[in-house]
DNA sequence: CGCGACGTTGATTTGCCTCAACGATTGTGG
DNA sequence: CCACAATCGTTGAGGCAAATCAACGTCGCG
């Protein structure tokens, strides 16, 4: 249940299994089913969640209703809407789950506590986030300066088992193109 | 000379006079004039470094040679390339001074030292990364869902002091347009 | 003064959107 | 298990936002 977790931390910190225990303690897991919520927009996100199973997105709607994709989150990824959660505002974002899905769910309140308690963690959070930064960063530059043709073929490239089990809408989505213009792309691509 | 980062330090935590002077001891003064580069692409960034004057831009250079900007830096901001300076990998973004400035460095392995002997440091560095991720992922969702002219009148109002040091082709490379386009903009929003 | 960086404007082109129509696939209730 | 609805994918016509290219005026600075 809680391997996967083990295995993303050890990527970024090393905890003994005493510390691991005192860490995972205040996660509870989750199922969550396929269209289901987790955060809509104007709730306060309280929440910080790590996939176990199952897929979901993470976006916004604009003024016109439409869907812009902050990022998707399968597998080993952490989910959480970062403003909402420190500021304890109402979020701008909704996360919705994409597959029938299972998460270990930890609390703000709780996720503090582990702060004060074990500094370890606050240098594990610390350190994905500035991952998390870097990533984002390197989107920014692409989604200024590439077409969108080149932006797909990145994406299926960098994320090639999220992408698979995505749709055109959703992809396009996270692209920032309409869901046509993709298809167009994919076309052109086939035969060339 | 350390006034303004002390102040910027208290938005995120507390420090008292003592821990504020372990805190400083690292960082040294630096001058550095118009023009004149903190950081290349393909050096290897190993400082991180804090605005008390002057201004830099921050920015990566497509296959074609037009500029990207990542985020400008005046007075109380902090500058490094964070990918470059965690990963200790060549930079694929420059740092620019774009006017005369004067900055705090502090040397990675002198950051790091203060990580362990000061958890609080690591805490400081959380709650920064989290807020400057934040305001990118603000700005990405902007970027997939505004046209120029909402985003050009977003940026002025963001950082009007900042926006008005800038040149128009400056601005142009931070809203991924042309420069011949932001002088349009500016015109039709001048007759309205 | 003269040069280089910046800003403006217009003509043309291109990337992508919008709308609309239709086929394919998936899901669901009877 | 099938029928039908809903969702998804494809394609085309036409339009708009923004790029590109080129020409020219302005300003600041060595």
């Amino acid at each position: 249940m809680t391997d996967l977790l083990k295995k993303n931390i050890a990527l970024n910190i090393a905890l003994n299994d005493d510390e691991f225990k005192r860490f995972i303690k205040p996660f509870r897991v989750a199922t969550v089913q396929k269209k289901e919520y987790l955060l809509r927009e104007g709730e306060v996100c309280n929440f910080e969640a790590f996939v176990n199973k199952g897929c979901f997105k993470v976006y916004h709607l604009d003024d016109k209703g439409v869907e812009q994709v902050v990022y998707f989150a399968a597998e080993n990824w952490w989910i959480t809407d970062i403003d909402s959660f420190i500021h304890q505002t109402p979020s701008q974002l909704s996360i919705q789950a994409l597959e029938n899905s299972e998460i270990l769910l930890i609390q703000k309140a709780d996720k503090e506590k582990l702060y004060e308690d074990m500094p370890k963690v606050e240098k594990l959070f610390r350190i994905m986030t500035q991952k998390t930064h870097v990533a984002l960063q390197r989107r920014m530059i692409d989604t200024l300066s590439k077409t969108a043709d080149q932006r797909y073929l990145e994406f299926l490239h960098r994320y090639p088992e999220i992408a698979s089990r995505l749709t055109n809408i959703q992809i396009a989505a996270y692209l920032g193109v309409s869901h046509e213009f993709v298809s167009k792309i994919r076309k052109k691509l086939s035969h060339s």
